[in-house]
RNA sequence: GCCCGGGUGGCGAAAUCGGCAGACGCAAAGGACUUAAAAUCCUUUUCGCCGCAAGGCGAGUGCGGGUUCAAGUCCCGCCCCGGGCACCA
């Protein structure tokens, strides 16, 4: 049906427009002004991979898709607002992407270095760190990553690590806490102090970051990565070099979750800094080069993968700490670490002071002797957005055999990607394949230069693309600043948590140096964040790369767009995983189609004029309704309990139908379609066109309701004997307790459970319960 | 191991502030309409026991305790499922 293979719609996307358009439907018909974008994939893989199998130019295939999508969107009845598109893929737009990358150039937020990179044999191109799942790939889960050294374009992200970590104060009422606390774990900050140690006999010096300097006395060994930059100078000899090598495959080969500890000595000692006492130098697989120093110094006694260690290689173990209130373990025979703080002991100077204060005072003494200070460690690595692929914004340099790197000047964006770029799949970039593209003369000294064949990883689009859509026309800027100040920061985000650590920091991120370069003020792109749950069908999460998607066509031509999108909303809140089951559609459908042929048999009239007691009841359970969706749109979001109340409203009209005024029909009939505009607007606006509305539904404002009218006139009182259900009694609104007491005793259901027993006690509740507490 | 969610009928779920557990929908069963089917409309439907029946009694929200007149909801201790992080020094 589809003229390609991918790019279908996913109900992950269907659900969670559904939840902002309903939103921004509700929000609409209140009178509020929104603006209501919908993000869209820049498909960089599928395209490529497109055009690996069909020979189809790839930016042909992205707008073909893109159109696709949208034409889908529209069909599923989704409010895009066709004045703001914004396509990531069109040099208009990626003009901006180079723009900012020469403002970060300028500002040193974008540099080049070789680095080792997980590379995807997959996807023939390099992964930044976020995009690494499980040690695979984040578009193909069962592709483990390799690790490969290549010349490489990063931004920044570190600058800001801090404050990517700071400013979470300020979306701590309206981020989801999971969201944030991943975002915390994965900046990772943590506090401590680099100390160095010098290699005996060596003029080098072995630098090692450490939490816990207070345990510095229990190191009885210093441990290198095997990527350590020392390693090749402290370990000459050929064989050990080959058991490097040796020990480096064996990690590799190991579960990624499960490393077994493995080590090497290098033969050479350290000196400790603090007690000049000699400690061998290893080698150990489970030190990462990525994290601190790429050096730790083992404390055994204080640490459990020190310990693990040093038991397995025989290295002494040294307690230091002891807890508060107890004795110094033997570190001969203790069985595990102690790891928590305590008081410091065999410290020299500092024995006998706590840890906390040891920490402090023995990091400003390596300070003023000069092998040391305090120091704040990050996780969180640079952004690597080089790609070896075809399809991106190409990278704005030029590398000038005399000026060596060169930023494109500003003048001469955008820098196009070629068009009809033959994809081989062969791991290089695609367009260093383009002589055309390659060839270049040196912005700088005009000499034969050659362009940046990479692209930028397509996250750099994602990271901005939504402040285009307030000024998306814009040929002089990326977007007017006074259009951003009057919609950003985004009041409502609504999206998957998938990109918890993805998109969501890197936008956060790209939203930062944007302030700092000065177009705009706000420091945080979206206020409040709402992450819809996962689709789930037959027990397995819905998704691009399981290929378990359901695609909408049918059921769009089964039972329509409404139908199938008012049921991603009824099935379950919005923040829970959603159980894809096809029987619910048609649930749905039943339901539209009885509201619709309610609302279409009065349209055209009906006899009765008399109002009476239906009426009153009708309009009672109205109002109710309108309440009921009113406070679920304004507080938690929970459509599916909305949808019932309407459904709920529509049994109950059937029931009265035929005793209904011609007057009370009418408002029934117009505050139905209202309501049902967020839910289902294809529907909603076919009726409100048939009561010979010409206005567009949701450009009406929303019913309002009568809390009077919604009132019922008695209560229906449950009465309890010893907290079980024995009786319902009526009583108006208000009855006083004593009165409902009396009530409630008196009842002759009551009674028989108060034979023989005396009543200690009556709990009431005006209008709520009464509870006869009886022994 | 650590951090988040979650566990309620045959199924998706509801119960918003501690106050009638199972709203609404699916599936199933029965009835009306129909030559018939579909569609539609109406009824029944947590489980067990008693009753010809109307109805009645009891149990019940993962397990075990606790607080309370009253617990799906609060507290303590567990179990299971999903997600995230995981040698981060």
């Amino acid at each position: 049906m589809l003229p390609y293979p991918s790019g279908k719609l996913h109900m992950g996307h269907v659900r969670n427009y559904s939840i902002g358009d309903a939103l921004a439907r509700y929000m609409w018909m209140r009178g509020y002004n929104v603006l209501h974008p919908m993000g869209w994939d820049a498909f960089g893989l599928p395209a490529e991979n497109a055009a690996l199998k069909e020979g189809r130019d790839p930016r042909d295939w992205t707008l073909s898709n893109i159109a696709h999508m949208k034409a889908q969107m529209q069909r599923l009845g989704f409010a895009f607002d066709w004045n703001r598109e914004v396509a990531s893929c069109e040099p208009e737009y990626y003009r901006w992407n180079q723009w900012f990358f020469l403002k970060m150039y300028e500002r040193g937020l974008a540099y080049r270095k070789e680095a080792l990179l997980n590379w995807c044999p997959e996807c023939c191109t390099v992964l930044a760190n976020e995009q690494v799942v499980n040690g695979c790939c984040w578009r193909h889960e069962t592709t483990p990553v390799e690790q490969r050294a290549m010349q490489q374009w990063f931004l920044k992200t570190t600058a800001y690590a801090s404050e990517l970590l700071d400013d979470m104060r300020e979306l701590q009422d309206g981020w989801p806490e999971r969201v944030l606390a991943m975002q915390r774990n994965w900046i990772g900050r943590s506090e401590g102090a680099e100390v160095d140690f010098a290699v005996d006999g060596l003029p080098e010096k072995i630098r090692v970051f450490t939490t816990r300097i207070d345990t510095i006395y229990g190191a009885t060994c210093l441990i290198l990565a095997q990527e350590h930059p020392l390693v090749n100078l402290l370990v000459q000899d050929e064989a050990e070099r080959l058991k490097i090598k040796e020990m480096i495959d064996a990690t590799a080969r190991q579960d990624p979750g499960n490393i077994q500890k493995l080590g090497l000595p290098t033969g050479r000692c350290a000196v400790h800094p603090f007690s000049g006492s000699r400690i061998p130098i290893w080698i150990g697989n489970f030190v990462l080069m990525g994290y601190g120093t790429g050096a730790i110094m083992a404390v055994p006694a204080h640490d459990e993968r020190d310990f693990e260690f040093c038991r397995t290689y025989g290295i002494p173990v040294v307690p230091v700490i002891r807890p508060e209130d107890g004795a110094l373990d033997d570190g001969a025979t203790m069985q595990q670490p102690f790891v928590d703080y305590g008081v410091v002991e065999n410290s020299g100077q500092w024995s006998g002071l706590s840890s906390a204060e040891a920490r402090k005072q023995m990091a400003a003494f390596a300070n003023a002797n000069g092998f040391g200070n305090e120091a704040i460690t990050y996780r969180i690595k640079d952004w690597g957005i080089s790609r070896q692929r075809y399809w991106g914004t190409p990278i704005p340099i030029v590398y000038c055999p005399k000026c060596g790197i060169v930023p494109v000047p500003e003048k001469d964006l955008p820098v196009h990607l070629p068009l009809g770029v033959k994809i081989t799949g062969q791991g290089k970039s695609p367009l260093e394949t383009v002589e055309s593209f390659m060839n270049v003369s040196c912005p700088r000294c005009g000499a034969a230069a050659r362009r940046e064949s990479d692209t930028m990883d397509t996250f750099v689009d994602s990271s901005w693309y939504f402040y285009r859509y307030c000024d998306p026309r814009n040929d002089q800027a990326p977007f007017a600043s006074d259009a951003i100040a009057y919609w950003f920061p985004i009041d409502q985000y609504i999206g998957g948590v998938e990109h918890a650590i993805l998109h969501l920091i890197y936008s956060r991120f790209w939203t930062k140096v944007m302030r700092d370069i000065g177009i705009v003020r706000n420091s945080e792109p979206a206020k409040r964040l709402f992450t819809q749950g996962m689709v789930i069908k037959d027990g397995a999460k819905m998704s691009k790369s399981l290929g378990n998607v359901v695609s909408p066509d049918d059921m769009v031509a089964q039972f329509g767009a409404d139908s199938a999108r008012m049921y991603s909303l009824f099935a379950a809140p919005p923040d829970r995983d959603l159980d894809w089951q096809e029987d619910g559609v048609s649930g749905v459908n039943r339901f539209l189609a009885r509201l619709y042929r309610f609302v279409t048999r009065k349209a055209d009239g009906a006899e009765n004029t008399e109002t009476g007691d239906a009426d009153r009841q009708a309009l009672r359970k109205l109002h109710q309704t309108v309440r009921k969706i009113t406070n679920d749109f304004d507080s938690r979001w929970h459509f599916n309990t909305s949808i019932a109340s309407l459904m709920e409203l529509v049994n109950e009209l059937y029931a009265v139908e035929a005793k209904l005024s011609k007057t009370s029909l009418r408002q029934i009939c117009e505050t139905l379609a209202l309501l049902l505009a967020p839910f289902a607007p294809y529907t909603a606006q076919d009726l409100w066109d048939t009561l010979g509305h010409t206005d567009p539904v949701f450009r009406h404002p929303w019913p309002q309701y009568d809390p009077e009218l919604a009132k019922e006139d008695l209560a229906e009182i449950p009465v309890q004997v010893n907290g079980k259900l024995r009786a319902h009694i009526h009583a108006a609104f208000g009855t006083p307790r004593e009165q409902l007491e009396a009530l409630a005793l008196d009842h002759e259901r009551v009674k028989p459970f108060l034979d023989g027993k005396r009543v200690s006690k009556v709990i009431v509740v005006p209008d709520r319960l009464v509870n006869i507490v009886a022994k």
